[in-house]
DNA sequence: TGCGTATATAGTGATACGCGTATACACTCA
DNA sequence: TGAGTGTATACGCGTATCACTATATACGCA
């Protein structure tokens, strides 16, 4: 189904999504709301961002599906939209351990 | 394991990776290697990208790990490194399907 | 060795991205 | 309604990315 059109619109919006997990910012936000739900404010403070930063990636990533958000009175909480995300997230990683262990083998212990 | 600590390099790896599958062009190459290995100059006919961007992109797709390359004469086989790349796609495809009929429900048939 | 083909790499201009600062907007409470 | 706090957006700047063209490199063959 996937595989079967892949249309240059449909591509594009992968590329997008695919963008959106393309900086270490956004990756560092969504690691941080792993836990659970957390405000802007929190998340200033955890990753050591501007505010106006953190602000726009989360909009960014609410913008690509993956985090929700929610009015908690003067705060908004963001949360992980589902654990695809993080699925993707150690998909990755899964691929650079197997790349690390590859290169200690081949450098001999480095 | 993976959430355990997720170190700023590790985090800017792992955005790398995602920033080489967030271009169309470069999706376009992985689905066309899908059925399996191709020279440059067939990605070329089969993308309709000039030659050098072919080569750049998949220069690309390469040091990121996701394509292997192999000299065949003149030519140079491309070839998908393994399946979890189009596992990567799936899944963002699924969340883009989910979007769509989520979208069509609340339009409501458009 | 010289020629032709396949692939890779400059070089360049246009566009996009991310950050920091300042400012606007949303909400609460007195 | 006005002050104060949390969040989002506008602006300017430096940098990265992409496509395109031209050129360089790698290889096979005569």
């Amino acid at each position: 189904m996937a595989q079967a059109k892949m249309t240059a619109e449909l591509l594009d919006l992968v590329a997008e999504r695919f963008k959106a997990l393309s900086d270490r910012g956004r990756l560092q936000l969504l690691q941080a709301l792993r836990p659970g739900p957390k405000t802007v404010t929190e998340l200033v403070q955890e990753t050591e961002m501007g505010q106006a930063n953190v602000s726009r990636h989360l909009t960014l990533l609410h913008s690509a599906g993956f985090v929700s958000r929610e009015r908690d009175g003067l705060f908004v909480r963001y949360e992980l939209a589902d654990k695809d995300v993080l699925k993707l997230c150690d998909l990755i990683c899964g691929r650079l351990e197997a790349e690390v262990s590859v290169r200690r083998k081949l450098v001999g212990g480095r």
